[in-house]
DNA sequence: TCCATATTTCAATAATCCTTGAATCGTTGA
DNA sequence: TCAACGATTCAAGGATTATTGAAATATGGA
Protein backbone atom coordinates (compact mmCIF):
# COMPACT_ATOMS: atom_id res chain seq x y z
CA UNK A 1 0.00 0.00 0.00
CA UNK A 2 1.45 3.30 -1.06
CA UNK A 3 0.38 6.91 -0.11
CA UNK A 4 -2.11 7.21 -2.94
CA UNK A 5 -3.87 4.12 -1.95
CA UNK A 6 -3.75 4.81 2.09
CA UNK A 7 -5.11 8.70 0.69
CA UNK A 8 -7.86 7.05 -0.88
CA UNK A 9 -8.11 4.55 1.70
CA UNK A 10 -8.32 7.14 4.15
CA UNK A 11 -11.15 9.14 2.36
CA UNK A 12 -13.24 6.42 1.72
CA UNK A 13 -13.40 5.76 5.34
CA UNK A 14 -14.09 9.07 6.42
CA UNK A 15 -17.15 8.92 5.87
CA UNK A 16 -20.15 7.57 8.14
CA UNK A 17 -22.16 5.20 5.98
CA UNK A 18 -19.16 4.02 3.95
CA UNK A 19 -17.54 3.35 7.30
CA UNK A 20 -20.74 1.56 8.48
CA UNK A 21 -20.71 -0.32 5.51
CA UNK A 22 -17.74 -1.51 5.75
CA UNK A 23 -17.87 -2.80 9.48
CA UNK A 24 -21.16 -4.32 7.70
CA UNK A 25 -18.99 -6.01 5.24
CA UNK A 26 -15.97 -6.75 7.52
CA UNK A 27 -18.90 -8.83 9.82
CA UNK A 28 -20.53 -10.59 6.80
CA UNK A 29 -17.56 -12.56 6.21
CA UNK A 30 -15.48 -13.99 2.81
CA UNK A 31 -19.36 -14.70 1.64
CA UNK A 32 -20.07 -10.82 1.50
CA UNK A 33 -23.73 -8.99 1.31
CA UNK A 34 -25.58 -8.25 -1.85
CA UNK A 35 -25.96 -4.00 -2.23
CA UNK A 36 -29.54 -4.44 -1.16
CA UNK A 37 -28.97 -5.93 2.00
CA UNK A 38 -26.22 -3.27 2.92
CA UNK A 39 -29.12 -0.57 2.26
CA UNK A 40 -31.43 -2.42 4.37
CA UNK A 41 -29.02 -3.26 7.26
CA UNK A 42 -27.43 0.69 7.08
CA UNK A 43 -31.00 1.89 6.25
CA UNK A 44 -29.49 3.76 3.47
CA UNK A 45 -31.28 4.40 0.01
CA UNK A 46 -30.52 1.98 -2.49
CA UNK A 47 -29.06 4.34 -4.89
CA UNK A 48 -27.03 6.15 -1.93
CA UNK A 49 -25.67 3.29 -1.02
CA UNK A 50 -24.62 2.47 -4.11
CA UNK A 51 -23.01 5.78 -4.84
CA UNK A 52 -20.67 4.91 -1.06
CA UNK A 53 -20.06 1.20 -2.57
CA UNK A 54 -18.77 2.60 -6.02
CA UNK A 55 -16.62 4.82 -4.01
CA UNK A 56 -15.22 1.80 -1.54
CA UNK A 57 -14.46 -0.62 -4.47
CA UNK A 58 -12.51 2.41 -6.27
CA UNK A 59 -10.49 2.64 -3.07
CA UNK A 60 -9.43 -1.10 -2.89
CA UNK A 61 -11.57 -1.72 0.29
CA UNK A 62 -14.42 -3.87 -1.04
CA UNK A 63 -14.84 -5.74 -4.34
CA UNK A 64 -17.90 -6.64 -6.17
CA UNK A 65 -19.01 -9.99 -7.88
CA UNK A 66 -22.48 -10.50 -9.67
CA UNK A 67 -24.51 -13.52 -8.60
CA UNK A 68 -27.42 -13.82 -10.28
CA UNK A 69 -29.40 -10.86 -10.37
CA UNK A 70 -27.99 -9.07 -6.84
CA UNK A 71 -24.57 -7.88 -7.10
CA UNK A 72 -21.97 -8.93 -3.35
CA UNK A 73 -20.15 -6.94 -2.08
CA UNK A 74 -17.07 -8.34 0.01
CA UNK A 75 -14.67 -6.80 2.43
CA UNK A 76 -11.30 -6.80 1.17
CA UNK A 77 -9.34 -7.80 4.50
CA UNK A 78 -5.72 -7.55 2.50
CA UNK A 79 -6.42 -3.85 1.84
CA UNK A 80 -7.46 -3.16 5.68
CA UNK A 81 -4.33 -4.64 6.56
CA UNK A 82 -2.43 -2.98 4.18
CA UNK A 83 -3.65 0.24 5.69
CA UNK A 84 -3.18 -0.84 9.32
CA UNK A 85 0.41 -1.42 8.12
CA UNK A 86 0.73 2.15 6.74
CA UNK A 87 -0.79 3.39 9.64
CA UNK A 88 1.88 1.44 12.02
CA UNK A 89 5.11 2.46 9.77
CA UNK A 90 4.34 5.88 10.37
CA UNK A 91 3.66 5.48 13.73
CA UNK A 92 7.05 3.71 14.67
CA UNK A 93 9.08 5.48 11.90
CA UNK A 94 12.27 6.80 14.49
CA UNK A 95 10.30 5.93 17.05
CA UNK A 96 10.01 2.15 17.51
CA UNK A 97 8.99 2.13 20.78
CA UNK A 98 6.63 4.51 21.54
CA UNK A 99 3.75 3.45 19.66
CA UNK A 100 4.98 -0.19 21.49
CA UNK A 101 0.66 -0.30 23.09
CA UNK A 102 -0.47 -1.09 19.63
CA UNK A 103 1.41 -4.75 19.54
CA UNK A 104 -0.71 -5.55 22.26
CA UNK A 105 -3.73 -4.95 19.97
CA UNK A 106 -2.50 -7.26 17.42
CA UNK A 107 -2.70 -10.20 19.82
CA UNK A 108 -6.68 -10.07 18.84
CA UNK A 109 -5.77 -11.18 15.50
CA UNK A 110 -2.95 -13.60 16.71
CA UNK A 111 -4.06 -15.71 19.75
CA UNK A 112 -1.30 -18.16 19.05
CA UNK A 113 1.04 -15.48 19.79
CA UNK A 114 -0.32 -15.03 22.70
CA UNK A 115 -0.50 -18.23 24.14
CA UNK A 116 3.39 -18.64 23.11
CA UNK A 117 3.56 -15.64 25.78
CA UNK A 118 2.34 -17.39 29.03
CA UNK B 1 -11.57 6.33 20.43
CA UNK B 2 -15.27 6.02 19.39
CA UNK B 3 -16.65 5.97 16.18
CA UNK B 4 -17.13 9.64 15.62
CA UNK B 5 -12.96 9.84 16.85
CA UNK B 6 -12.34 7.98 13.86
CA UNK B 7 -14.14 9.83 10.89
CA UNK B 8 -12.67 12.97 12.15
CA UNK B 9 -9.11 10.99 12.27
CA UNK B 10 -9.65 9.56 8.85
CA UNK B 11 -10.98 12.76 7.85
CA UNK B 12 -7.85 14.34 8.73
CA UNK B 13 -5.37 11.37 7.59
CA UNK B 14 -7.52 11.82 3.78
CA UNK B 15 -5.55 15.09 2.32
CA UNK B 16 -2.16 14.88 1.28
CA UNK B 17 -0.38 17.72 2.78
CA UNK B 18 -2.18 16.71 6.48
CA UNK B 19 -0.59 13.18 6.00
CA UNK B 20 2.24 14.83 5.05
CA UNK B 21 2.07 17.24 8.06
CA UNK B 22 1.20 13.77 10.41
CA UNK B 23 4.46 12.07 9.32
CA UNK B 24 6.82 15.11 9.61
CA UNK B 25 5.52 15.14 13.19
CA UNK B 26 5.93 11.55 14.12
CA UNK B 27 9.48 11.25 12.61
CA UNK B 28 10.29 14.67 14.45
CA UNK B 29 9.76 12.48 18.04
CA UNK B 30 8.32 13.82 21.20
CA UNK B 31 9.72 16.89 20.76
CA UNK B 32 7.80 17.95 17.80
CA UNK B 33 8.44 20.70 16.04
CA UNK B 34 7.38 24.41 15.39
CA UNK B 35 4.66 25.71 12.37
CA UNK B 36 6.97 27.28 10.74
CA UNK B 37 9.44 24.13 10.17
CA UNK B 38 6.46 21.86 9.88
CA UNK B 39 5.57 24.64 6.72
CA UNK B 40 9.18 24.56 5.56
CA UNK B 41 9.33 21.07 5.35
CA UNK B 42 6.16 19.74 3.49
CA UNK B 43 6.89 23.05 1.33
CA UNK B 44 2.77 24.57 2.05
CA UNK B 45 2.24 28.57 2.75
CA UNK B 46 2.29 29.44 6.64
CA UNK B 47 -1.18 30.25 6.48
CA UNK B 48 -2.37 26.67 4.64
CA UNK B 49 -0.50 24.83 7.06
CA UNK B 50 -2.03 26.42 10.05
CA UNK B 51 -5.21 25.54 8.71
CA UNK B 52 -4.53 22.15 8.46
CA UNK B 53 -2.41 21.95 11.78
CA UNK B 54 -5.69 23.32 13.37
CA UNK B 55 -7.89 20.73 11.86
CA UNK B 56 -5.56 17.72 12.87
CA UNK B 57 -5.42 19.26 16.43
CA UNK B 58 -9.76 18.82 16.10
CA UNK B 59 -9.03 15.22 15.11
CA UNK B 60 -7.09 14.65 18.50
CA UNK B 61 -3.85 13.29 16.06
CA UNK B 62 -1.50 15.96 17.41
CA UNK B 63 -1.25 19.15 19.91
CA UNK B 64 0.07 22.06 20.41
CA UNK B 65 1.80 24.38 23.22
CA UNK B 66 3.56 27.29 22.38
CA UNK B 67 7.16 27.71 23.26
CA UNK B 68 8.29 31.65 23.23
CA UNK B 69 7.57 33.06 19.76
CA UNK B 70 7.16 29.22 18.07
CA UNK B 71 4.10 26.73 18.19
CA UNK B 72 5.42 23.89 18.75
CA UNK B 73 3.08 20.94 17.27
CA UNK B 74 3.55 16.83 18.66
CA UNK B 75 2.21 14.26 17.26
CA UNK B 76 -0.23 12.75 19.37
CA UNK B 77 1.17 8.79 19.43
CA UNK B 78 -1.90 7.55 21.33
CA UNK B 79 -4.51 8.62 18.86
CA UNK B 80 -2.59 7.06 16.36
CA UNK B 81 -2.55 3.80 18.32
CA UNK B 82 -5.95 4.45 18.91
CA UNK B 83 -7.17 4.58 15.12
CA UNK B 84 -5.20 1.38 14.70
CA UNK B 85 -6.74 -0.56 17.67
CA UNK B 86 -10.08 0.78 16.05
CA UNK B 87 -9.39 -0.74 12.38
CA UNK B 88 -7.39 -4.15 13.71
CA UNK B 89 -11.30 -3.95 15.98
CA UNK B 90 -13.27 -3.90 12.66
CA UNK B 91 -10.65 -5.83 10.80
CA UNK B 92 -11.14 -8.81 12.97
CA UNK B 93 -15.07 -8.81 14.04
CA UNK B 94 -16.19 -12.07 13.31
CA UNK B 95 -13.15 -13.37 11.85
CA UNK B 96 -10.18 -13.39 14.01
CA UNK B 97 -7.57 -15.39 11.90
CA UNK B 98 -8.95 -12.68 8.50
CA UNK B 99 -6.37 -10.34 9.75
CA UNK B 100 -3.53 -12.31 11.16
CA UNK B 101 -1.15 -11.40 8.85
CA UNK B 102 -1.49 -8.07 10.08
CA UNK B 103 -0.41 -9.13 13.14
CA UNK B 104 3.10 -10.25 12.11
CA UNK B 105 3.53 -6.23 11.29
CA UNK B 106 3.04 -5.45 14.98
CA UNK B 107 6.42 -6.60 15.35
CA UNK B 108 8.03 -3.44 14.46
CA UNK B 109 6.43 -2.31 17.43
CA UNK B 110 7.22 -5.08 19.95
CA UNK B 111 10.68 -6.27 19.76
CA UNK B 112 10.40 -7.98 23.20
CA UNK B 113 8.07 -10.07 21.73
CA UNK B 114 10.17 -10.94 18.69
CA UNK B 115 12.90 -12.74 21.10
CA UNK B 116 10.35 -14.17 23.55
CA UNK B 117 8.89 -16.29 20.17
CA UNK B 118 12.47 -17.65 18.83
C1' DT C 1 7.58 51.79 23.28
C1' DC C 2 8.62 50.12 18.77
C1' DC C 3 9.95 46.75 15.58
C1' DA C 4 10.58 42.12 13.88
C1' DT C 5 9.26 37.42 14.19
C1' DA C 6 6.12 33.46 14.38
C1' DT C 7 1.78 32.27 13.73
C1' DT C 8 -3.17 32.59 13.26
C1' DT C 9 -7.53 34.48 11.53
C1' DC C 10 -10.53 36.15 8.12
C1' DA C 11 -13.14 36.67 3.77
C1' DA C 12 -13.62 35.25 -0.72
C1' DT C 13 -13.06 32.01 -4.25
C1' DA C 14 -12.52 27.48 -6.02
C1' DA C 15 -12.99 22.72 -5.71
C1' DT C 16 -14.86 18.57 -4.00
C1' DC C 17 -18.26 15.68 -2.05
C1' DC C 18 -23.06 14.11 -0.63
C1' DT C 19 -27.96 13.41 -1.39
C1' DT C 20 -32.14 12.86 -3.98
C1' DG C 21 -35.28 11.01 -7.24
C1' DA C 22 -36.00 9.69 -11.86
C1' DA C 23 -34.32 7.07 -15.61
C1' DT C 24 -31.63 3.16 -17.13
C1' DC C 25 -29.39 -1.46 -17.32
C1' DG C 26 -28.88 -6.48 -16.71
C1' DT C 27 -31.04 -10.76 -15.14
C1' DT C 28 -34.58 -14.07 -14.41
C1' DG C 29 -38.95 -16.40 -14.80
C1' DA C 30 -43.75 -16.52 -16.84
C1' DT D 1 -41.20 -11.21 -25.45
C1' DC D 2 -42.69 -9.02 -21.33
C1' DA D 3 -42.85 -7.85 -16.63
C1' DA D 4 -40.56 -7.69 -12.27
C1' DC D 5 -36.50 -7.38 -9.62
C1' DG D 6 -32.01 -5.81 -8.06
C1' DA D 7 -28.97 -2.55 -8.78
C1' DT D 8 -26.56 1.42 -11.10
C1' DT D 9 -26.34 5.89 -13.43
C1' DC D 10 -27.34 10.60 -14.11
C1' DA D 11 -28.28 15.52 -13.31
C1' DA D 12 -29.29 18.95 -10.09
C1' DG D 13 -28.86 20.83 -5.70
C1' DG D 14 -26.89 21.67 -1.42
C1' DA D 15 -23.15 21.22 1.81
C1' DT D 16 -18.54 20.86 3.10
C1' DT D 17 -13.64 21.60 2.50
C1' DA D 18 -9.26 23.69 0.52
C1' DT D 19 -6.53 27.65 -1.02
C1' DT D 20 -5.10 32.37 -1.20
C1' DG D 21 -3.41 36.71 0.38
C1' DA D 22 -4.16 40.39 3.49
C1' DA D 23 -4.93 41.74 8.16
C1' DA D 24 -4.60 40.68 13.02
C1' DT D 25 -2.48 38.66 17.32
C1' DA D 26 1.15 37.38 20.49
C1' DT D 27 5.97 37.37 21.92
C1' DG D 28 10.63 38.94 22.74
C1' DG D 29 14.41 42.07 22.12
C1' DA D 30 16.37 46.87 21.03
Amino acid sequence: MDQRQALSAFAALAQETRLQIVRVLVVAGPDGMAAGMVAEKTAVSPSNVSFHLKELERSGLISQKRESRSIIYTANYNALGGLIRFLMEDCCAGNPEICAPVAAVAACCAPKVEEKLQ
